[in-house]
RNA sequence: GGAGGGAUGGCCGAGCGGUCAAAGGCAGCAGACUGUAAAUCUGCCGACGAACGUCUACGCAGGUUCGAAUCCUGCUCCCUCCA
């Protein structure tokens, strides 16, 4: 497959392409020159995780060979709750959550993306503007009439709850059509052709694709992009931390930038095509690194990963922490990007347990936690062992050094300073 | 409307009056080995407490019992069959 169009062409180079509704003539027409397409996104929470990311990397390289990327939030949609790849209906929520998670989701384009009027430059949508308004009657003869029941039975986000037993209401057997609904009305005020989305989208694409067609007599074109999963098959990013989210007030840009470090071997080529922009040829080369050199292509990839969403500055800090920490032992405490607590005079006095410093710090979820950790080793305080869970902090620890490291295990650390 | 089956910890799933904070698996955490990898082995894996322990938890609300995830009643939701 050598696509014309430079878009296709580096899609498929690096791996986003999992299915399209008809690949030849999409690449015809964008080679013909710019086109204007969207990538949907739900608002159930207040960040995007890394399971988003191919998705936001797919706009970026929108914009980056000259086309125009419609990012739409589903302010409409997000109200119905979109059923695919779940056994059962979510809680739904209310037009203030909504809001909020749209105002904060929102941010993470600010860096990949330019905004603005122009033919190649982006635009921030939101669904609720043209679905709110609906009025029933008159969209179900407008559009209802498009759909039949036999054919929406047969998509897999319904099919395979009924198979399942599993019930799925009305409100959640609607909401394919909003979807295809917003194409058609993204590609009515905009010209919008092309819809991109995760594999699990594929239904709710097509959909779309088949009412552009019925109502406007236009082709317009679905491309879906592979569900990422770890080599070892697990669906990328939870720990017990909760989920890599791409909001640096959810998840730092350090720990973010641990996470890429420690990627499986085996996922670092694809990892760098998918999730950085580093050239081909580049890529090739970091692959080609065997043994324990792989860790080099590994802080590059959690370099360029970190730099595209959260900048140059926080790539030099967590990288310089990262490595003070790891590999000279010799951490520069005072420039550390690391949680910190500072303790004041008079809790020193009494005393601070080892229990309390490590649930301040987040390093452990509960106090029992805590102890558990403490008791099976993994507890240290400037890198020694700390294994009694009793284990008071008092000023006497401040003596020789004015801020402490406190770790969870090998890879997990905070500090603690005093007032 | 009638008859029957079901709802268990983040997920899957056993338990069917005490020995149940609930088998087993997955996920997660820590230790060992390594390369901040994988695989493997070991330990941990509801909350609080130094600890005897206390509290919360087997859909919800009551009840029986010395004692209930387990039995009874009502309710909610799901499934199957009949109308």
């Amino acid at each position: 497959m050598h696509p014309k169009s430079d878009f296709l062409n580096i899609l498929n180079e690096r791996g986003f392409i999992h299915q399209a509704t008809d690949f030849e003539a999409l690449d015809v027409r964008m080679a013909q020159g710019p086109l204007t397409a969207y990538i949907g996104f739900d608002a159930t929470a207040s960040s995007f995780h890394v399971g988003s990311l191919v998705q936001i990397m797919i706009l970026y390289w929108l914009q980056q060979t000259s086309n125009k990327p419609l990012v739409l939030l589903g302010g409409g949609t997000t109200k119905i709750g979109d059923p695919t790849g779940k056994d059962e209906s979510r809680k739904l929520l209310n037009d203030d959550e909504i809001q909020k998670n749209i105002k904060s989701l929102s941010r993470v384009f600010e860096r990949a993306l330019t905004f603005g009027k122009g033919p190649k430059e982006a635009v921030l949508l939101n669904n609720a503007k043209w679905i709110d308004t609906l009025n029933y009657p008159d969209f179900l003869r407008d559009y209802g009439i498009h759909f039949t029941i036999n054919r929406m039975l047969t998509f897999d986000s319904v099919r395979l709850r009924l198979d399942r037993e599993h019930p799925m209401t009305f409100l959640e057997f609607n909401y394919m059509i909003l979807q295809a609904y917003d194409f058609l009305e993204l590609y009515k005020r905009y010209e919008c052709c092309l819809q991109i989305g995760g594999a699990d989208q594929w239904g709710n694409i097509i959909n779309g694709v088949d009412l552009v067609r019925r109502v406007s007599h236009k082709t317009v074109f679905g491309l879906t992009t592979p569900l990422i999963t770890t080599t070892s098959g697990a669906k990328m990013g939870k720990t017990s931390q909760g989920a890599v989210w791409l909001n640096a007030d959810l998840l730092s840009p350090y720990d973010y930038w641990q996470f890429w470090r420690n990627t499986e071997d085996k996922d670092v080529g694809r990892f760098l095509r998918l999730f950085t922009i580093l050239s081909l040829k580049e890529i090739t080369k970091l692959e080609k690194l065997e043994g324990s050199e792989i860790n080099e292509a590994k802080k590059i990839l959690a370099d360029a990963a970190t730099a595209f969403l959260h900048g140059e500055e926080a790539v030099q800090e967590a990288r310089t922490t990262a490595q003070e920490l790891f590999e000279n032992h010799s951490l520069n405490l005072e420039e550390a990007v690391l949680p910190t607590i500072v303790l004041t005079k008079e809790e020193l006095e009494t005393g601070v347990p080892l229990i309390d410093l490590l649930c301040r710090l987040s390093l452990t979820n509960s106090k029992g936690e805590a102890r558990r950790l403490i008791e099976g080793g993994g507890a240290r305080l400037n890198d020694a062992p700390l294994k009694d869970k009793l284990f008071n902090l008092t000023i006497a620890s401040f003596e020789s050094q004015p801020i402490l490291k406190l770790s969870a295990g090998k890879k997990r650390h905070g500090l603690i300073k005093k007032r």
